[in-house]
DNA sequence: CCTGTTTCTGCAACGGTTTTCATCGGCTAC
DNA sequence: GTAGCCGATGAAAACCGTTGCAGAAACAGG
């Protein structure tokens, strides 16, 4: 029941503020060259750190440039050196009209990107629209607005994705490992991390265990793959009827979570595809009058920040954001400057916490 | 208890992947003028689509550049017009080694300016260090890498904050409104919603309503300053032993409100500073034994996606993130065109769902 | 003193667009 | 017939750096 009430409705208050002053780049090269009596070249060898400037001339200029507060102009240097010190990161962000993932995920993951890529003095341009998406006309790389692009998810056309790469091999793609795909792929090992997962339940003792998740996204796909090779390794039969695997996003984990309960399947255990699901497994499930982890044990994926502050914290498989961020960008910088560059496989980790119950 | 164990360490599979061939913007607009038997400028005109060139000229030069996959270089068109039709967006994002914010509210809006900017054919750079923290040399104003900044929080360097503006104009901050600021606000009206949704705490019948949030944030403490109105209003006395305003961020809301539930303080109420603390304080609260919201009534503030889908759903003050993410960005754009702009305060609203309890 | 090196600096040629100004042909109006 | 205008195009000047190459100055060795 959303009833809602309005309230308050004092129309906008505002305060005029006055008109900018129009602040750009103002100082050139030029200016800045005069002003220390050298060339304009030596300046830019002085500001660049070329090693051909002496260091007395070096300093003059420095402390010049800084007392004029004097900055390059960017795009006169990307287009002479045809590089723009700048990677494009595409992420299928939250989207308000229509519903659409908003995984804590991301978030973690940009925090990351941005860290990696800072360090390394490059800048990062956010997008949401894949270039091969209609209505867009050209791509960052060609265009020369960026040097390289992380692609945060293989999404749904693969095809596409596929043939951009082939294009344009400036690129990393965060996601699962499919055989047939040429492009450099960064992710964790998805079939063992399911299979870990599961194992794992077992372990503590649970027999029916389900998986909750969408396997249209590729990584999910695997990670179910791995849920299965768990139980026909240990010589088990899957319960094809506790895989609820209908559509949906992370938004929509709280309404699959209770048809799952509405079945009538019994269960006393889920493995869920991401830690978003998991958290709204458990208070779907609490709210049911279940008790998380006494009457069902679970397991999350991801192991996105809050998980650990989650109130029961959650038993994840680590998706090892940091390693897998600072990765994709040393292999994308690595493929930009030309050198041969192997796709990865993180490792995967299980972090053992409340929600699937003392071991 | 956070046991870990390390599984299947296959140590990074890896399988190499071809150089990949050097591309780039390579076709030049020279080319295409020769192709089709003009010269430059009525190529630029007829891709800019400018009124001035032949319709029939202008179509068989698009065809031209269509066959040969061409695309204007971007920086030497933001050279010649200084200016990029890029905004960078400022946002302090989550950091793995120390502990720092990761608000969901932050990846909402994040979408909603993506959609907002790219509806504009603005591109948007994401940052998480301001320009005036030490180690950064030049703000991307100066430098021309964008035309304008949107800051996503006030953050704790006011004075920084303020003198930057000064200098830099083209600057769209969230956040609360504090009288002495000169630059250009937008946020919703922190006062009014903490008094708001105190308020309905009181009319559903709640005797002791506590207060959760940090105020070292400016918005926070508006809304303890709307906390408190509330009860003045009412000609009540705000018993301070309620207020829990520890200075903590997201990830340790958990153990905030594990320190109110030993405060031994009685409440049956709380009006949490935001949605992520409110899903916190109710696993909390509910991990202890209490039920939500019959024991105790919570209300939250953001209203973020998942706000709706939690269990149980939350009632919370809407920071209209759709809103106030396209007016941010009509703002700068037109003070980036010199217009007059005003700061804006965005009407308040109480979403009353599940978690206070039926009215 | 002459030649050869080394070290530093300047000249000038780009890089790929946009935009102002001039040109030119054709058409209208007188 | 001529002045004036209009519509379409081109030439060239920016825009602001970087960098290959040449040259100068200083210095060492013979």
């Amino acid at each position: 029941m959303t009833l809602q009430f309005l309230a308050m409705r004092r129309d906008m208050l505002s305060m005029s503020k006055t008109l900018p002053r129009p602040v750009t780049a103002e100082t050139t090269m030029f200016e800045i060259a005069q002003l220390a009596g050298v060339s304009e070249s030596t300046v830019s060898r002085a500001l660049s750190g070329s090693p051909l400037v002496n260091e007395n001339t070096r300093n003059r200029i420095l402390k010049i440039a800084r007392s004029a507060n004097y900055t390059v102009n960017i795009n006169a240097r990307n287009l002479r050196q045809k590089r723009t010190r700048t990677i494009e990161v595409l992420i299928p962000l939250a989207e308000y009209g229509r519903q659409h993932m908003s995984d804590p995920f991301y978030l973690d993951m940009l925090g990351v990107l941005a860290d990696a890529l800072s360090e390394r003095h490059y800048d990062m341009l956010l997008t949401k629209r894949a270039p091969w998406a209609k209505g867009v006309e050209t791509n960052s790389i060609q265009c020369g607005r960026a040097d390289g692009i992380i692609i945060m998810s293989q999404g749904q056309d693969l095809e596409a994705l596929r043939s951009f790469t082939d294009l344009y091999p400036q690129v990393v793609v965060w996601g699962g490992h499919l055989r047939e795909d040429d492009y450099i792929v960064v992710g964790t090992d998805n079939v063992a991390g399911g299979k870990l997962a599961t194992e794992h339940l077992m372990k503590i003792g649970r027999k029916r265990i389900a998986f909750l998740g969408d396997p249209a996204e590729p990584e999910i796909a695997l990670r179910q793959e791995g849920y299965r090779k768990a139980f026909s390794d240990n010589g088990i039969a899957v319960d094809e009827s506790l895989i609820f695997s209908a559509p949906f996003d992370a938004r929509e984990a709280r309404a699959s979570a209770e048809k799952m309960l509405q079945s009538g399947v019994k269960f006393d255990a889920i493995f869920c595809a991401s830690d978003v699901i998991a958290m709204s497994a458990i208070t779907t499930l609490r709210n049911a009058g279940l008790e998380v982890p006494r009457d069902v044990s679970i397991v999350g994926y991801d192991d996105i920040l809050i998980a650990s502050s989650f109130g029961p914290s959650l038993t994840t498989v680590s998706q090892r954001i940091q390693d897998g961020g600072k990765t994709m960008v040393d292999l994308l910088l690595q493929r930009i400057e030309g050198k041969s560059v192997d796709t990865t496989l993180l490792p995967v980790e299980l972090i053992v916490r409340e929600s699937c119950g003392a071991q």
